[in-house]
RNA sequence: GGCCCUAUCGUCUAACGGUUAGGACGAAGCCUUCUCAAGGCUUAAAUCAGAGUUCGAUUCUCUGUAGGGUCACCA
């Protein structure tokens, strides 16, 4: 695909704050954003916000928001309701020109106020353009006939705003949804009507939900905040989302931002729909988790850490510390820490934890003397290890060997439950060396009372 | 329905017109193992259909089919 290098490339994302943007919205920022940077050029953000009814503040913070949290930063920041005077300017012009005339009609809302409409005088013909990911594409404008393209000439609409907007801002290529494929004609007119250079474009191929359908906010499509606030990764998302629609043609799939940046091109973007995929998505988090230094995770894990953990008598940070390699295996996004927190999955780490005697037992066993017999030895054998040496390889090593001989079942299982209360956890050599020799001693000893009593 | 776009494993995708159609996620199995997780190994899994062009089509053309998009005084 060839364009104009001698033209400073500038493109822009053009979200309308009538609702809560999804993963698909992001992605075609993620696209704009990548191209520009690129070629060296600017990222614009427009805020097309004409329709006052719709349009909320709230969203518009929510999108801004989202935006720095991607890490997308933009070189300008517009919003279209504050552009409306150089929309009308256009309006009069088309006017003047002979290309759009005012036409009073009835306001279809029902209402039966006349309003003073502009139409577009459609020259109805075949207009064509070359889709930089898709090739040429020809539509026959004739039935479009005259379009409105403004409630009055201080009211404008979508198409012209757009026009108007694009072309002031000198944007070069206008990157987004396939969805936006049957306006691009009706703009084009526009485009030549007032005299200005028509972009490139460049539409993108839909992100599909689970059913096949646009992803759309009417049909329960997550915001992109949901996952922000479910704890997974801003780098993550930006790699999950470049990557759906677009390769690199290696077999490389963990990106930085950098990186993609570096790779990224607008010719190896798919043609067709891709479905936002939340499996693939969680391994692609789960990679970044383990990019990030151990500081990192550290911090990522005390942010999600409910309260109800942080309060416990036995909690200290110096005890999480320890257990951030563990922590990291078992979740795919940082929230999980919350919701495990919250489930009391990570109480027994800090606190004495409560079962029943029964559970103690290695499956079929019931031999309470020989279950007695075996945590006092494993407390024997682990009274023997020096305190400065407290440390999982050297647990293991210490118990193996009864272990094996006793049964490992027999003797891990009661270890490991006495430990964690709990019928999964870590295993009890991590779980002891976390815990610390006193407190590993203190809830065998509580398990051993447990079975006397 | 009109117009437009699209079509490779369940999903994301690779493959100058010549490959045993490759990889990843997920799944299954095995190994490791007291449980869970992680890790390692392995397996199953696709060119929508039919014509045509060609010595040879996943790849080019046409038709059909399917899916999607769009048909506002929303953006």
């Amino acid at each position: 695909m060839s364009f104009d290098t001698e033209k400073k490339v500038i493109t822009r994302f053009a979200p309308s704050p009538t609702g809560l943007l999804h993963g698909g919205n992001y992605r075609t920022a993620i696209f704009s954003y990548l191209f520009a940077r690129q070629h060296n050029g600017q990222f614009i953000v427009r805020i097309e916000d004409t329709d006052r009814e719709r349009s909320k503040k709230e969203y518009e913070e929510n999108i801004l928001e989202s935006l720095a949290w991607l890490n997308l930063e933009y070189d300008a920041l517009y919003r279209q309701s504050e552009l409306v005077q150089k929309h009308s300017e256009a309006l009069e012009s088309l006017i003047a020109g002979g290309y759009a005339y005012i036409s009073k009609e009835e306001a279809k809302d029902g209402s039966g106020i006349i309003r003073e409409l502009v139409r577009f005088k459609n020259p109805g013909k075949q207009v064509s353009f070359d889709d930089l990911i898709r090739g040429r594409i020809e539509i026959d404008t004739t039935d479009l006939g005259d379009f409105v393209i403004a409630k009055s000439i201080t009211e404008p609409l979508f198409h012209i705003a757009v026009v108007v907007d694009d072309a002031l801002m000198g944007v070069t290529h206008i990157v987004r949804g396939e969805d936006h494929i049957a306006n691009t004609p009706r703009q084009i007119l526009l485009y030549e009507a007032l005299g200005y250079a028509i972009p490139h474009y460049a539409h993108l191929p839909l992100v599909l939900d689970e059913s096949r359908a646009k992803l759309s906010k009417r049909r329960g499509a997550e915001p992109l905040t949901y996952y922000r606030d479910k704890g997974y990764l801003p780098q993550a998302i930006l790699n999950f989302l470049a990557l759906l629609g677009w390769n690199p043609g290696t077999e490389k799939e963990i990106f930085t931002k950098d990186e993609l940046m570096q790779s990224f091109a607008l010719d190896r973007v798919q043609k067709s729909s891709g479905i936002f995929n939340v499996e693939k998505l969680n391994w692609i988090n789960k990679e970044h988790m383990k990019l990030l230094t151990k500081e990192e995770q550290f911090r990522q894990i005390s942010n999600y850490l409910p309260r109800q953990i942080t309060e416990l008598a036995e909690f200290s940070k110096e005890k999480l510390m320890s257990m951030n390699d563990l922590l990291i295996e078992h979740i795919t996004s940082f929230g999980q820490i919350r919701e495990m927190g919250e489930a009391g999955e990570l109480t027994f780490y800090f606190a004495q934890p409560s079962y029943e005697k029964e559970k103690l037992f290695w499956k079929d066993e019931r031999d309470n003397t020989m279950l007695t017999q075996r945590l006092t030895k494993v407390c024997d054998i682990i009274m023997g290890i020096d305190e400065k040496n407290f440390g999982q390889e050297i647990i293991k090593n210490a118990l193996w060997e009864y272990a094996t001989n006793e049964g490992r079942g027999q003797v891990l299982w009661p270890m490991r439950y006495a430990l964690s209360g709990r019928d999964k956890s870590p295993d009890p050599f991590q779980l002891a060396q976390i815990l610390g020799k006193s407190v590993t001693l203190k809830r065998i000893g509580h398990a051993i009372a447990l079975c006397h009593g």
